[in-house]
DNA sequence: AAACGATATTCCCCTTGAGGAATATGCTTT
DNA sequence: AAAGCATATTCCTCAAGGGGAATATCGTTT
């Protein structure tokens, strides 16, 4: 019944609004900050605990931290962030936060970098 | 953001069973105890919370308690009810009570009375 | 190596909720 | 009205987890 170690993981707003975001693609941790607009420490612990039960998968790029969705899914999770998606599309909360996001951080297409500090981040090695 | 009330009542192994069992149709809480084997208190508590919050709608019947899904769900609780349907055809635990319900119970088909008893239930007034 | 920036972890307090024993409630039968 | 059955509620204890301040870690810059 891991199903039910799911749901814990969505049983928190905050952590919500987290997957929500990671639907649009992999941020990393300054991103959400200031996009929920959050302190620090929480961000930091939900990501901590969502990363903990496999909900979301991490990787240090320099300084900072890549987070994403997992790339492979079980049918479980699959099922449940597809129906997280469904009902984040109708909700307003969610929906301000995808736009702040593509306010703050229109060059999250380009993969190479968190791009909080793009002046810097462009000395990681290839 | 009412979707996090519904993921906390997702998040027990219990009330997942519950909702479950629920999906083939209206159950009285004996039905529960007995395909569930927990104790009456467990099963009392669990519905007296998904019923505060929503997810399942209780009426009387004689001696009897019996619940439901609610009629028309809004559509975050109905989408999620679906997917815990979907995860749960999948899993041998939920698959079980199932089984345990339709060889308990065969008699649910007929809504008239909870089916604990049926000598007795014959005598609710119209 | 020292300072710094981004993120993680620890410690503390507080609320929620799970489990169970005992008890209460509501209907029904006699 | 008294007894009986199905179910709900109360009281208690305990563990999980949220929030925040302070601090630690780890990689980078100078």
């Amino acid at each position: 019944m891991q199903l039910v170690r799911i749901y814990e993981c969505l049983c928190d707003r905050t952590r919500l609004r987290i997957l929500n975001l990671l639907g649009a693609g992999p941020l990393c941790v300054c991103h959400f900050q200031s996009v929920l607009r959050e302190p620090q420490v929480k961000i930091s612990k939900h990501l901590a605990y969502l990363r903990g039960r496999g909900l979301v998968v991490a990787e240090r790029r320099a300084n900072w931290m890549v987070y994403s969705l997992p790339a492979k899914p079980g049918r479980a999770l699959a099922a449940n962030l597809a129906c997280l998606q469904d009902c984040a599309a109708e909700d307003a909360a969610f929906q301000r936060d995808l736009v702040r996001l593509r306010r703050l951080a229109p060059q999250i297409a380009d993969r190479s970098a968190c791009g909080c500090r793009p002046a810097r981040t462009r000395k990681v090695s290839p």
